[in-house]
DNA sequence: TAAAAATGCGTGTACGTTCACGCCATCAAA
DNA sequence: TTTGATGGCGTGAACGTACACGCATTTTTA
């Protein structure tokens, strides 16, 4: 909605310099408050703007600026099932991006922890106007972001945040209540004395704490008769997972469920379809990717919790943007509930994972 | 991502006209099929055209055209804790479009079946460039949809869908799916053989109908231990509500869960209230306000299947607004999953229902 | 006190499109 | 040949804003 003038036309400067008898520079000036302008008249000014209803046409503001704005998106390639319609969403932002010309450049490096400072270094060397990136280990990066930001660069977290670092904004999935949800479903599904194991990627990243500290929360508060196995952490590793997962299983203490709080669950299922123990234990897994499909579906896997990441991706860009043309104005930060998936709305979110035209689930 | 030039500067018009010793004239008229261009000269522009990766600046377009799209978004007043979020979401995507007049009407009348027709024909009577609207009862609606659309004005339907009415395209939540939660979850809670009660607004509308038919369906496949009783119909009045809800209560077959597949779940709450049912029975609700929260918060609410509104308004007038700026384009239907609010991610969304500013959830 | 600098403000152009206008061929009818 | 009509095309003026430039007036400095 746009104020209008007894004419129906929004008014511009131009019509704010008539109402003054003064001239659009004079305007411009006051109202970007660049120099050149004395205290009253800009007063004047700003009085008859807001009186006038005045708003920039934003139509007109960046036909002139005819900004180029690079951003780069500097993400792992792993855990591609994660990163890659994170980027995808940030390409279909940018996709929707009217009136700018934008460049947006994707940075992948190989694994967290391995090459990102790198990425993050050489982005900062080629100037770009702002960056989209993943701060697992905000202590390790803290120092970087701030370098970086300190250049003037803004840098955006998304799926991930690194709060004292300096970082314009973040958009990320509420970690602590992804655990929660998953304590909450078990505490439902489970309504006799049972154990309950959790698997993570690495405790050292903050969100997985977080996931684990949400989920031993709520299992004590809504769960009492649930007794929670020590964590196991796979560092992401493919081997790791699998082993420890069959010394898990194998133990003597087996748990009846499991809670997978890291995408990179292929191993454990592995694991658990080898001892054939799918179905005696319940599974609550992270993230949506094609081989879990099958695995909901049949009620192998109880529930995931969705992170959405073409969402975040998408939302991150948006924000960005929105600084980037804006700056000044406050910026939001996003923190997203994250899907659970069931049987029930999978078809939903499962025919994403094929087809990106016509209809749109989210 | 922009096509660009070698000079690194994104085609326009007039490269094209350069580039063919032509004049940008010709070159307008060439990409916007208008009269007064050969066949060659024609064929000739679009192949360059395609070659140069032209992109039009849609800010100079429309600060050209200064386009001002006067859309209306036609919404009943009741129920304010569904259609309020709704139309601020529609407000929210109208605060930030960008380069472009737009005029939003907000056009409410009293409720479903009252009043819906006029509002309708009176925004098609003011030549709107596209209207917004919710077609429940798609049966008696489909008409003058139909006479409305044949005007040329589009339609969009929101929170509910009319397929076959010629509107341009839909946003909703998927009610089947909605419905199929319910039934999941309450399939986990429950564990014994236990009696199922459904109360529903009016099954005459379309998705209060499929709401149930996803619930009938997946508790039939997922919990044959569980018994459906016939669905109530309150017809949206709260007084109805309340004493149906009584008599099924203090009925001798009482349900030991009850899915209110409406938001108008208040007089529900106030039967189970009085009868001291809280707890005994397990209830999954319809959306989000404030009395629900504390019901959450304490479990005497299971879960909630939250609709989101303002999702589902901001993504309906983008929609919309694509299409107007883009016509011939192709447009996406959008169907949403609802989220599963249980207690663990209630604060992320209860959040909202106060401070709509800072963080955002979602 | 003159020169230099700073301040306050008006003018004009450019951004990429759209579109009304008008010019120049060509061709048919007079 | 003249006249008129027509199809094909070039020209130039907007749209609202940002900003470089330049002029006049005031203030500071030598």
């Amino acid at each position: 909605m746009r104020s209008t003038d007894k004419k129906g036309k929004a008014a511009g400067i131009r019509d704010i310099a008539e109402a003054l008898g003064t001239s659009i520079g004079t305007v411009d000036r006051a109202l970007h408050d660049r120099s050149g302008v004395s205290a009253r008249t800009k007063a004047r000014v700003l009085r008859m703007a807001e009186q006038l209803g005045y708003k920039p046409n934003i139509a007109a503001r960046s036909l002139k600026l005819n900004r180029n704005l690079r951003v780069a998106a500097v993400f792992p390639r792993e855990i591609a099932a994660f990163f890659d319609p994170l980027c995808a969403g940030i390409q279909a932002a940018a996709d929707e991006t009217v009136g700018m010309q934008l460049t947006l450049d994707f940075l992948r490096y190989p694994r967290l922890g391995s090459g990102d400072i790198a990425a993050l270094e050489g982005a900062a060397a080629k100037k770009y106007d702002g960056i989209l990136f993943t701060p697992r280990r905000p202590r390790e990066l803290a120092g970087i972001i701030r370098h970086i930001v300190g250049q003037g660069i803004p840098m955006l977290c998304v799926a991930s945040d690194a709060p004292d670092s300096g970082r314009i904004s973040s958009v990320t999935v509420d970690a602590y209540i992804s655990g929660a949800l998953a304590a909450e479903l078990l505490s439902h599904k489970l309504q006799t004395p049972s154990r309950v194991a959790t698997i993570t990627g690495d405790l050292a990243t903050f969100d997985h704490a977080e996931k684990l500290r949400g989920f031993a929360a709520t299992l004590a508060v809504l769960a009492p008769h649930l007794t929670l196995l020590p964590a196991v952490e796979s560092h992401e590793s493919a081997e790791d997972a699998y082993r420890q997962s069959i010394a898990l299983l194998r133990g003597k203490t087996r748990p009846d469920a499991i809670y997978i709080s890291t995408a990179n669950s292929l191993p454990v299922f592995r694991a658990l379809e080898e001892l054939k123990l799918f179905g005696r234990v319940q599974v609550i897994a992270t993230d949506l990717f094609r081989e879990l499909v099958p695995l909901l579906e049949s009620g192998k896997v109880l529930a995931t919790l969705y992170q959405r990441p073409e969402a975040q991706g998408k939302t991150a860009l948006e924000t960005l943007i929105g600084h980037l043309t804006d700056k000044g104005k406050p910026v939001k930060i996003h923190r997203f509930a994250p899907h659970i998936i069931l049987r029930s709305n999978l078809p939903l979110f499962a025919n994403r994972l094929v087809n990106t035209q016509g209809i749109s689930a989210d």
